[in-house]
DNA sequence: AATTGGCACAACCGCCTAAAG
DNA sequence: TCTTTAGGCGGTTGTGCCAAT
């Protein structure tokens, strides 16, 4: 279903958007939340169909997208991922916050292909070039009819040839004698804790019977690692990753609209907790309100991001946390309910007192992810005046817990709030910060 | 100054899957 | 069970910019 029924039933507009209709998108998703995607643009006065709305929204407008150039840790970290991924863009994405699929697609396709070209390594099966003309078995050829029945009947979204040369040649080739230091890495990997039948569902499941599938490190593609960064993210991003692969090979639970995709579907008693380096994890960009403080609880030589729900939600359980419906219920606050009410107070006046997790209007405005895109003109341009008419706007901001403070600073936020949420903030970024 | 080629980016197209009727 | 509808994803194309010629 290439193009949705609804825009055969009335003229739509296609092709570039206007800022005029970037600005009704971005108010009404904001109000209102986008809900079912085919009544958006009905709702909010758009010549266009959902699909394009919601393209629109993913690729352009939501705030927490990251924008500008790509670090060359995200550039190193995109090939670490598509050597185990492949084209499977959207999961790629998963691990890059504020990046999005089509951005990293594009990259790929423009740069990051050429540049291991250029490193003599096939960007097909990450292979050395010579290796691959050798073999003749060309992945470029790969039907696509075989690769997608591949991509729907595997675990791992490479092709079944593609596993096949990985687990077979990449593991036995470069794994089990010669790469001992990455070897032991993955073996880390699996002995610290990770569930044995996450890399057996997932990422790292054998489509070889003659090899055992308790040898998980056999079947990992080690032969890039050692051109790239470090593999400690790529094994976070696994260990983030993996759980949420179903049957169908399919992730599941990765809600990548918000870019915040690496919470897992099901969460048991409302605690996430990401064994490992969460290096490829970042949480959401929203300000946690009082009632979901992130914490990170150092435990061994992991750490444990832990979300407390709220106790009067009747919804601590992992439904409420089941992807979407987590941030439409909570954290997201901006994206639904509250942001009615946030709206039209903006509309009212610009009084300050406004929560944590329910920023007011021009409190977004102040998010600086927004600020980024408004920066570069992502923003329409009376959004984007709106938001540097205001005396507390500050384009050098960085980062969500500067803002934060400075909303405290400025007497926008109570005390409390910044209590529980910049803190907890300031503590992920320190975290993260090497990232 | 005009043309051309490369590049980056945005958007569309088509396929697959799941859910609902 | 079949059909319809919608969401999601990856591939591809269109467009504008810029540097080189």
């Amino acid at each position: 279903m290439g193009r949705h029924s609804c825009c055969y039933k009335q003229k739509l507009r296609k092709g570039l958007w206007s800022p005029e209709e970037d600005e009704k998108l971005l108010r009404y998703i904001t109000q209102y939340g986008h809900g079912c995607w085919s009544s958006v643009p009905k709702l909010a006065g758009l010549q266009r169909c959902g699909k394009s709305c919601r393209l629109r929204w993913i690729n352009y407008l939501r705030p927490d997208l990251k924008r500008g150039t790509f670090s060359q840790e995200e550039e190193d970290l995109i090939i670490e991922l598509h050597a185990v991924l492949g084209n499977r863009w959207s999961q790629i994405a998963a691990q890059l916050p504020g990046r999005t699929d089509n951005e990293i697609k594009n990259l790929w396709n423009s740069c990051l292909k050429k540049k291991l070209r250029q490193k003599g390594i096939d960007p097909v099966t990450h292979k050395p070039l010579s290796e691959v003309e050798h073999g003749g078995d060309d992945m470029n050829t790969t039907p696509k009819s075989q690769e997608r029945a591949a991509f729907s009947g595997s675990s791992n979204g490479l092709s079944q040839t593609q596993q096949a040369t990985n687990s077979e040649n990449n593991v036995f080739e470069h794994c089990s004698s010669s790469n001992a230091n990455t070897s032991s890495k993955i073996s880390n990997l699996m002995s610290s804790g990770l569930d044995k039948d996450c890399f057996q569902n997932g990422l790292l499941c054998s489509t070889s019977s003659s090899h055992p599938s308790d040898d998980l490190v056999g079947h990992f593609p080690l032969q890039p690692l050692s051109d790239y960064a470090s593999s400690s993210r790529l094994a976070a991003a696994i260990s983030n990753h993996s759980p949420w692969f179903g049957q169908s090979g399919k992730s599941f639970g990765m809600n990548t609209e918000f870019g915040c995709s690496t919470i897992p579907a099901i969460i048991p008693h409302s605690t996430i907790s990401f064994h490992h380096d969460p290096v490829g994890y970042r949480p959401p960009m929203t300000v946690p309100n009082d009632n979901y403080c992130f914490k990170s609880l150092p435990v061994d030589d992991s750490r444990y991001w832990e979300v407390n729900a709220p106790s009067n939600s009747g919804a601590g359980n992992a439904e409420l946390l089941s992807s979407s419906s987590y941030f439409e219920n909570s954290v997201f606050s901006w994206g639904l309910e509250n942001c009615n009410a946030m709206g039209k107070e903006a509309e009212m006046n610009n009084s300050p007192g406004g929560h944590v997790g329910e920023m007011k209007l021009p409190d977004y405005f102040h998010n600086p992810l927004l600020i980024g895109a408004a920066s570069q003109h992502q923003v329409p341009q009376s959004l984007y005046n709106e938001i540097k008419s205001d005396p507390h706007f500050d384009p050098n901001y960085s980062s969500s817990a500067a803002w934060l403070q400075n909303q405290q600073d400025q007497g926008l936020l109570p005390s409390s709030d910044i209590s529980s949420g910049a803190k907890n903030i300031q503590r992920l970024t320190a975290l993260l910060g090497h990232i």
